[in-house]
DNA sequence: TACTAATTCTAACGCTAATTAGAATCTAAC
DNA sequence: GTTAGATTCTAATTAGCGTTAGAATTAGTA
């Protein structure tokens, strides 16, 4: 009876220490860069000393791996989310829009995971950069496959390579990471203007 | 008479070694970024030793500077000069072929310096930062002009953003350094393909 | 209170980086 | 050949990094 309530389940609370660590390192990791952050930083923004990080995280690399994947799970889970709100038979028009209005959110709302992603691309260990480029892939492919739908329901155009119709809009969305800021327009607003652009045109 | 014929112009020799280890800097600062890079790395490249990097330049961040001032002349120099090639009074359809193809014939022919841009924002020190920018805002004043003369041509519709829309042109263009591979597509097929779309829509 | 396990800290290790001073080498001109 | 200047190298300094082992601390349980 006499017996002291625990706060926290433990088990919960060591959950939480790491979330905290990761959430930290892809804050720093996504502003300076890999190489940049130092593990002293990483602890010291979560009020802690660089060497016990090893005792959540194997090393600074294993840090990394699992930034890279919660930012494509996470790109990929919002995505999925916009598309189940649509009707099962969905046009390409409305796929478009809610895969630009997912990635879009996923990038502009989470900015420290998503955008360590496209800053470090070249300075992180092979091994990492494999491993997030396979995971990577399952993703990619839904979008192509939405672009083979745009080609089948012709609304892209017989001459246009729906591949590159891709490649420029996974773009401009990716690019929006580096000018956006909150207030200045809504995300809802720019998928409504890219959406437009992309299928009439400017003018 | 017996005097040993100068085989290049000190001056020269000088400025031909300075060059060198820029070109092999910019290489690794947009491949590896700016702190992956050591310039035992780069005065290797240029069959040096590092020591000997400080006869030409003051330390390894002035030689960033030079890389990113050199980065951005390049890509405002290639499109002055397809600015050029237009009749004085271009359209604005005919200006924006202009850019983009000047803009992407920078990016995708030489991108050790202009990717390096892109790659090293948040990591580089302050001052070198802001002396970057201040280099860029003239070149994107261009841009500016460019799509305030669109909406006055009224090739940019009316309910659309043509501050936004820059955004969205240079995003594509920017993005591309990511995925180009030369040999698959001609960087004027990338922007037939491109100003189709942004002035005609995909459908 | 005492015991135990979980968690964090301390202090050191080996390594590599940028930078520097001075020695060594090369080049060009007399 | 000698000299002077330009260029590069060598070797040392200093500082910081990731990592580790073990001590110290904390928190939960009896």
């Amino acid at each position: 009876m006499n017996q002291k309530v625990t706060q926290i389940k433990p088990v919960l609370k060591k959950a939480k220490t790491r979330k905290l660590l990761l959430d930290k390192a892809a804050q720093m990791f996504s502003r300076q860069g890999y190489q940049s952050t130092s593990l002293k930083e990483i602890a010291a923004a979560a009020d802690m000393k660089a060497g016990s990080l090893y005792y959540h995280f194997a090393s600074k690399e294993a840090l990394m791996v699992e930034v890279l994947d919660q930012s494509i799970q996470f790109i990929s889970d919002t995505v999925a989310e916009e598309i189940e709100k649509l009707p099962d038979d969905y046009s390409f028009e409305m796929g478009l829009r809610a895969f630009m209005r997912g990635h879009l959110t996923a990038i502009l709302e989470h900015p420290d995971y998503t955008t360590t992603t496209i800053r470090n691309n070249g300075q992180i260990p092979k091994a990492v950069q494999i491993s997030a480029h396979k995971k990577r892939e399952h993703y990619e492919q839904q979008w192509r496959n939405l672009m083979t739908q745009g080609k089948t329901e012709n609304v892209i155009r017989e001459e246009l390579d729906e591949q590159l119709f891709r490649l420029m809009v996974l773009g401009c969305l990716n690019w929006s990471s580096v000018w956006y800021k909150p207030n200045a327009a809504t995300i809802d607003d720019l998928v409504e203007q890219y959406a437009d652009i992309f299928l009439n045109g400017c003018r």
